[in-house]
RNA sequence: GGUGCUAUCGCCAAGCGGUAAGGCCGCAGCCUGCAAAGCUGCUAUCCCCGGUUCAAAUCCGGGUGGCACCUCCA
C-alpha cells in the first residue's frame, strides 16, 4: 500500500505502526445542519482506505468523530430554541442516513465531543501543568505555541500574513496561540464543569483528546493515518499536531491525508450561491449508489467538480456492470478471478487510484460480455464474473443491487405488470414472425420509457433514465 | 499579500523519465427479422517558450490560464 501523506508531500509506502494493523482517525462533521456534498466525498475517499486495507489484510481501526460542541450548532440553538442534545442527535441521525445511502461503511468507532470532555479537560491540565497553555482574564485558556519550536511545520502556512487575519485577543501570548478553552458567561447555555472552570472546549482540543483517549502510542506515533477534508490542513491539524505533541511527547500521526473539494458547477458549494448543496438534494433525484460511484469516480485528492450531467455519464458506466449482471445472475457465486482480484487491489493500493481501477473494471465486463456470448450458458464463467461483481462491491462499495431492480428503479408493481404482459405478446409475435405487431409492442414499451433488448440470455428490459 | 494545487481527445479522467489507460459522445463493422444491448475497429503528442537528458505529458526555469486554502467550512 502507497498513499499520499500531505504533509510530506510524497507518496510513501505505508508502514503501519503495528504490523497488519492499521489506525486511521478522520475529522468527522460539526452536526448542526445536513451533510453536504463534501461530507459524502471526505466519508466515501476514507471509505476507500477502510475498505482497501481491509482487502489487503489488515486489522483496521477506524475513528471518525462527531464534532457536537460548537459555535455553530449554539447559533442553531438561538434560532430554534432547541437544545444542544436535540439539535446534535437529529442531525447526526441524518448523518448516518445519508452515509448508509451512499455505502459507507460503519466506522469501528464513532466517538462525539461531548463524551470525551475530561479527556479534554485531562489534556488541558496537563499542557497547563507543562505552562504550555495558559489562562487569561476571562477565563479562556489559551495554548502557547511559542513553546512549540516547530509549530507551523505541518501545514507551512503560518506567514506573518496569516497571522494578521487570525483574531487578535489583547493577552493572548502571541498572535497565533488558540483557544483550548472557552470560559462560558452567565447567559451562555452551553457550560461544562472543569477543574479549570466553567466553559466549552474549542474546536481542535476535541480530536487530540479523542485519539489520545481511544488509542495507544507506538514507536512515537498515535495513529497510523490521520484524514479530513483539505481545508483543515491549517489551524485544524496544525493546531492539533502541535498540542498532542506538547502534551503527549509523542506525535499524533504517521502519515496525513487529505482529500480535494467539490465545487458544484465549476463554482464553489454555498449557501448564498443556491447550488445544490446537500447530500440530501441529490439523494431524492439519483439512487444513493449512483451517487456514490460518481462521487468516488475520481481521485480523492483532486478537486472534484459536480454536475448533473457528469452524473448521468457516469452512471452510463455503472449501468454497464448492472447489464452484465443480470447477464449472469442466475448462478451462485464461485470465486472471483485472481488475475481480477489482484489487479484491482493493485490499483487502489497505488494511493487509491480508482481510474485504473475503473479502467479493469471495464476491461473485466468487456471480456466477460464476449466469453457470454459465446458461450451464453456455461455456468462456470458465469459463477466467476458473478464473484468479480461481488469482489468490487467489497473493494468499491457498488455493484450490490439486484441488476433487475437496479434497472426499474422506482417503478411500481403494477407498470411492471403491464410490462411483462407486453412482452409475453411481443414474444409469441415475433416466434409467429409477426414482426409488424412486436414492433408496434416495442414501440408501445418505448412510449412508456421503457428500452427491451434481445440479448443471448433472453429479452431484459429496462426503464430509461 | 502568503501558501499550495492544477492545465492531457468535444466532455469526464489515468499517467510519477522510456515513447499517450479507461468511460461518455461520434463514425464504421459484426450480431439481430429490424432494433436495443453486446462485441470489434477508428479518433489526442499532452497550454506557450526555453532548458536538462540518449530519451519528457512526465524533471528544471520563465510565461499565460484555472482553482483552493490562509475566516473553528469536508
Amino acid at each position: 500500500m502507497y498513499i499520499y501523506d500531505s504533509v510530506k508531500k510524497e507518496k510513501l509506502k505505508f508502514v503501519p505502526l503495528v504490523p497488519n494493523e492499521a489506525t486511521i482517525y478522520v475529522c468527522g462533521p460539526t452536526v448542526y445542519d445536513d451533510a453536504h456534498l463534501g461530507h459524502a466525498r471526505s466519508s466515501l475517499s476514507f471509505d476507500l482506505l477502510f475498505r482497501t486495507l481491509k482487502s489487503l489484510g489488515f486489522s483496521v481501526n477506524f475513528i471518525r468523530n462527531f464534532t457536537d460542541i460548537d459555535d455553530k450548532i449554539i447559533k442553531k440553538m438561538q434560532d430554534s430554541s432547541k437544545s444542544l442534545k436535540e439539535i446534535t442527535e437529529y442531525y447526526i441521525q441524518r448523518y448516518n442516513e445519508d452515509m448508509d445511502a451512499i455505502g459507507i461503511t460503519h466506522p469501528t468507532l464513532t466517538p462525539k465531543a461531548t463524551d470525551n470532555l475530561e479527556a479534554m479537560e485531562d489534556m488541558i491540565n496537563i499542557l497547563m501543568q507543562k505552562n504550555i497553555a495558559y489562562k487569561i482574564s476571562n477565563g479562556d485558556i489559551y495554548f502557547d505555541t511559542s513553546k512549540d519550536n516547530i509549530y507551523g511545520k505541518l501545514s507551512n502556512k503560518v506567514s506573518e500574513d496569516t497571522l494578521s487575519r487570525i483574531e487578535s485577543v489583547s493577552e493572548k501570548r502571541n498572535v497565533k496561540d488558540f483557544a483550548l478553552w472557552k470560559a462560558c458567561s452567565k447567559n451562555d447555555s452551553v457550560c461544562f464543569e472543569a477543574s479549570f472552570g466553567k466553559g466549552r472546549p474549542g474546536w481542535h482540543i476535541e480530536c487530540s483528546a479523542m485519539i489520545q483517549k481511544h488509542t495507544k502510542p507506538v514507536d512515537g506515533y498515535s495513529i497510523d493515518i490521520h484524514g479530513g477534508g483539505a481545508d483543515l490542513l491549517f489551524p485544524h491539524h496544525e493546531n492539533e499536531a502541535s498540542q498532542s505533541r506538547c502534551a503527549t511527547g509523542h506525535e499524533l500521526a504517521k502519515y496525513w491525508m487529505h482529500n480535494g473539494f467539490v465545487q458544484i458547477d465549476g463554482e464553489k458549494m454555498s449557501k448564498s450561491l443556491g447550488n445544490s448543496f446537500f447530500l440530501k438534494d441529490t439523494l431524492e433525484i439519483y439512487n444513493g449508489e449512483i451517487v456514490r460511484f460518481y462521487l468516488s469516480s475520481i481521485h480523492y485528492r483532486n478537486d472534484f467538480n459536480f454536475n448533473e450531467e457528469d452524473l448521468l455519464n457516469s452512471k452510463k458506466r455503472l449501468d454497464k456492470l448492472y447489464r452484465l449482471k443480470k447477464r449472469v445472475f442466475d448462478v451462485s457465486v464461485s470465486e472471483p478471478s485472481l488475475d481480477f482480484k489482484k489487479s484491482l487491489l493493485e490499483a487502489m493500493s497505488d494511493d487509491l487510484n480508482i481510474s485504473v481501477a475503473l479502467s479493469i473494471i471495464d476491461e473485466m465486463i468487456a471480456k466477460s460480455n464476449e466469453g457470454l456470448d459465446a458461450n451464453p450458458n456455461d455456468k462456470n464463467i458465469k459463477k466467476e464474473i458473478l464473484a468479480n461483481i461481488e469482489f468490487i462491491n467489497e473493494l468499491l462499495g457498488f455493484g450490490y443491487q439486484n441488476p433487475f431492480e437496479y434497472f426499474q428503479l422506482g417503478l411500481e408493481a403494477k407498470l411492471k405488470d403491464q410490462i411483462n404482459v407486453l412482452l409475453e405478446q411481443r414474444a409469441k409475435a415475433k416466434l409467429e414472425k409477426n414482426f409488424e405487431l412486436a414492433d408496434k409492442i416495442r414501440d408501445e414499451l418505448k412510449a412508456m420509457d421503457i428500452n427491451i433488448m434481445d440479448t443471448a440470455n433472453g429479452t431484459f428490459w429496462e426503464k430509461i433514465s
